[in-house]
DNA sequence: TGGTGATAATGAAGCCATTCACTATGAATG
DNA sequence: CATTCATAGTGAATGGCTTCATTATCACCA
């Protein structure tokens, strides 16, 4: 019913065979009629469908960046003997000073039980303590060691710089609107979480 | 240097110990001057540090929005005995028919590996074959089966009406406003990746 | 005071995805 | 041809994250 009985086919190598295999590179990208970007893949996958797929391209297209960023980052986290998790740990104990596991599982996005894990790891690398909660004996609170700070004091300027040059061309309202939107997306799912 | 050597706080617990512990409630939302939401929690994380935070608020809020559709759309996939990856793959067979799995690779955001991954998985659960390519016997085609074509024929619909409802509200120059920004991230992530 | 139910952290098990190494095949060059 | 190099797929090892179950503590109330 599809396009699709032959299969000595032509027509699938000769576009994506000859790229070079890297990062994302499977996504071909041109400018609709108003400038704005859009996948050619993503666009021929869904055309003849009759259903208007602006909502798929869209949250596709976030996945596909999202993806990439990550990546990214745990790259370069990795230069610094980190990861995402552990360098965002380290983060909000340099701004917010000793913080039980709970209550780091609550504000990043993250559950209480990968908080334990990313924290073994920062104690076993000697950049975090676990520290007694003297109000409430169940809790446990992490705590920067004098290595740990020295580590996130020396990296957090260059990783909002790098994040800077991933933002290149885009204007403060360009950033604001992604923001924005993306904050739409998240109240909207917490919606759909309630059933 | 914090406003944080008091170690009996109080703030941190009325504000998140309260909130019922479910995803992404750790992150209050309000509007700024011009209505755009914003993440109070992560804008007071930023505040006097004195370095323009537009960029890290705007990546930050792609990311837990980025992460919590992927969980909702996994939560959903799992109903039908699928996951994400899986059911991608035979969305994309469903469309474009035979298909070998370094091609599934560059045009989805994965590996080749995660796709042997991925057809193993739908193999042992019959939803599709490896067939041999008769144009080059180091390459394996990936072919649904009549068991996955009814499966991906049965719920691909219900699939975009679930992501319909993720973007209530949105216009579709919001859509598209998303969609472009996302794809510029691609952009300057990709000349990223060329050092 | 003693019991009931929520909460904090963690152990155990499992899934997904990544990297590296390896085999088999194809393609290109002398 | 034979050598060489690139490519397709996969095994092995690793890591991050999730869910479920368990233990210890707290909070509430009869």
């Amino acid at each position: 019913m599809k396009p699709f009985t032959m299969n000595d086919d032509t027509m699938n190598r000769s576009t994506t065979h000859s790229l070079p295999r890297e990062l994302g590179s499977g996504h071909e990208l041109a400018r609709d009629e108003s400038g704005r970007l859009y996948s050619v893949h993503m666009r021929e996958l869904f055309e003849d469908l009759h259903v208007d797929m602006s909502a798929v391209e869209a949250l596709g297209a976030m996945k596909i960046a999202g993806h990439m960023l990550g990546l990214l980052q745990e790259r370069w986290a990795e230069k610094h003997g980190l990861t995402q998790g552990r360098l965002g740990v380290l983060f909000r104990l340099y701004r917010c000073g000793d913080t039980p596991l709970g209550d780091l599982a609550a504000n990043m996005e993250s559950t209480p039980r990968n908080i334990t894990g990313l924290v073994d790891h920062l104690e076993r690398d000697g950049l975090v303590e676990r520290v007694p909660d003297p109000s409430d004996r169940r809790s446990i609170r992490a705590r920067l060691t004098e290595a740990g700070r020295a580590r996130i004091q020396a990296v957090w300027k260059e990783g909002v710089d790098h994040q800077f040059e991933m933002v290149e061309g885009f204007s403060k309202d360009d950033l604001a609107q992604l923001r924005h939107l993306c904050l739409q997306l998240v109240i909207n799912a917490r919606k759909e979480l309630g059933k």
